[in-house]
DNA sequence: CTAGTTGCAAAGAGTTTGCATGGCG
DNA sequence: CGCCATGCAAACTCTTTGCAACTAG
């Protein structure tokens, strides 16, 4: 499969490593990435697919519940490790270390019979700063 | 806004009522209610929209995590009180009627200054009959 | 009667696919 | 040199929107 290490393959993991903790929808990084727009969309889509699928990006919802944002989760992080938390608000991604999240894995596990994907799973709500705001 | 009670409304309700524990795409409905397929398919579309505005759906991300699936949400449900699992093999949608995961929310909400939004968030992961059919 | 609602068709946005070309190893 | 990856354009699917006809209250 994917064997041979091309331009655009660097291009795509430099974009998203330089912008570690941030989130892109595929328009956002066509036109970071590709010089005049539009060239080689079909190119980012195929190679964002791989990457999800190989654990190196995070596929997520967008704020507006319509669109669908990228964001790195490889190498160097943990997030196959611990929970999501993302504000509808502002759209800011947290990764939550906490023992006593991990504890709710255990305990679905063991008293709901169900195996947690954290790799999949995002829970959504407002965080502090735009509570805040609200006040 | 929605002050009138139209057949198309009540037709939709009924549908969901009737498969209360079901999900469907916006396909399958229109093709359940509408006559010969195809027929209002936009008024499908306008009045899903402003049921999960109004927490009568949930909308969710298919197995396949292309999809769209909506599954009633509304009264008699406490969809908004409880965390729900989605099975990402068989799709199924289970209620998590749990102290334990209320608590969860509290932690989160007290330690990490995050509120959760219960009604927008989905744990995805394996069920115990997909788990049995793996071995 | 009046304003919200519906149906259709057309427009839009996002994503996928076929095929010839290009580039890695 | 062989094969996978890329780029482009066309095809597709899903969703939204404009507008005239309709209907609940």
């Amino acid at each position: 499969m994917s064997m041979y290490k091309t331009k655009q393959q660097r291009q795509l993991l430099d974009f998203f490593l330089k912008n570690i903790s941030s989130q892109f929808t595929i328009n956002e990084i066509v036109s970071q990435i590709c010089p005049d727009d539009g060239a080689g969309k079909s190119t980012i889509y195929r190679r964002i697919s791989k990457m999800v699928e190989d654990g190196t990006l995070m596929k997520l919802r967008g704020e507006d519940g319509k669109s669908t944002v990228y964001q790195y989760s490889g190498e160097g992080t943990d997030c196959g490790e611990h929970f999501h938390l993302k504000c509808t608000s502002c759209g800011k991604l947290i990764h939550l270390n906490c023992s006593q999240l991990d504890d709710i894995r255990t305990h679905i596990s063991d008293d709901h019979d169900f195996t947690v994907d954290v790799k999949k799973t995002v829970l959504y709500g407002i965080c502090s700063d735009c509570k805040k705001d609200k006040e």
